[in-house]
DNA sequence: ATGCGTTGTAACTATTGACATTACAACAAA
DNA sequence: TTTGTTGTAATGTCAATAGTTACAACGCAT
């Protein structure tokens, strides 16, 4: 079980709108080119961002541009933006209420899971898109050398 | 995009092994009659625990037992004996090689998200079996007065 | 040793979500 | 108005979850 490719293709896309920014007109087209994923796919998930705040997206002309700056956006952000927000473990939807168990399964688990599901959320919060751009440019300038 | 309800399944599972354990006999209709699924399930999930060293089952007889002290045994365990242990996220298949963005998002990426990974597994792995049986009877103590 | 209740599995089905794809209306600029 | 693009609906395919039925293998009790 894991999550969709969502945020990883999300994350490829803000790369690109960074990158190519002014050099490159960022259609669906030319975006689905680098990602290799079909150009309704990535509209679909450029109009979540939008819908998010996190890029603006020129109708009829084409082209997606940054709507903030990259040390704001966090890649909890881009996750919220493409996935819907719930609960990261599914519940087993009616345990026996006459049941001792059954009946206290939920006030027991679901503290801890929630706990498990705030870790990751910190975790994906602790990393900005800055940092990931910088990291890219890293690799890029080492690999002309 | 969420887990299955194998953990919290499995884990229910367990606190019903601790909490019956002499008093009666765990088949897996009893277990499916609290935790309120297919006995076929549940048999399918306590193989896996047993195969994790979990537990141990008496085919032929019935009845399933903690094969580990309940100190031992944290929900990473419970986790890995249940569901596939493959990376949290799935990764887009095959971006282009020739952009520069495309080329290196798996370089810039794949920590970042193993990190989140880990975070993850972290967090499960402090919750241990022991704690959740204290919960349990503690809630169960105080719904009796 | 035979019968009974249970486990271990295989097979089949239904449902759901992800993703790809086609198609087309709405839109903005030249 | 033409052109290229976005927004979105509709459809198809595929994989995973979960429910269910069925039955062989197993182990105890009589």
């Amino acid at each position: 079980m894991q999550f969709s490719s969502r945020l990883p293709i999300a994350t490829h896309i803000l790369l690109c709108i960074v990158t190519f920014d002014g050099k490159e007109k960022l259609t669906s087209d030319f975006l689905a080119g680098s990602v290799n994923v079909n150009p309704v796919i990535i509209r679909n998930t450029l109009g979540k961002l939008k819908t998010a705040g996190l890029v603006k997206v020129d109708a009829g002309i084409g082209g997606a541009h940054l709507a903030k700056d990259p040390q704001q956006i966090t890649l909890l952000d881009v996750f919220r933006a493409v996935e819907e927000e719930d609960d990261l473990f599914h519940f087993h939807d009616n345990p026996n209420p006459d049941c001792p168990v059954g009946c206290h399964v939920h006030d027991v688990l679901d503290d801890k899971l929630d706990g498990v599901n705030d870790a990751m959320k910190a975790q994906l919060a602790s990393i900005c898109l800055q940092t990931l751009i910088d990291d890219l440019q890293h690799k890029i300038q080492s690999e002309k050398e």
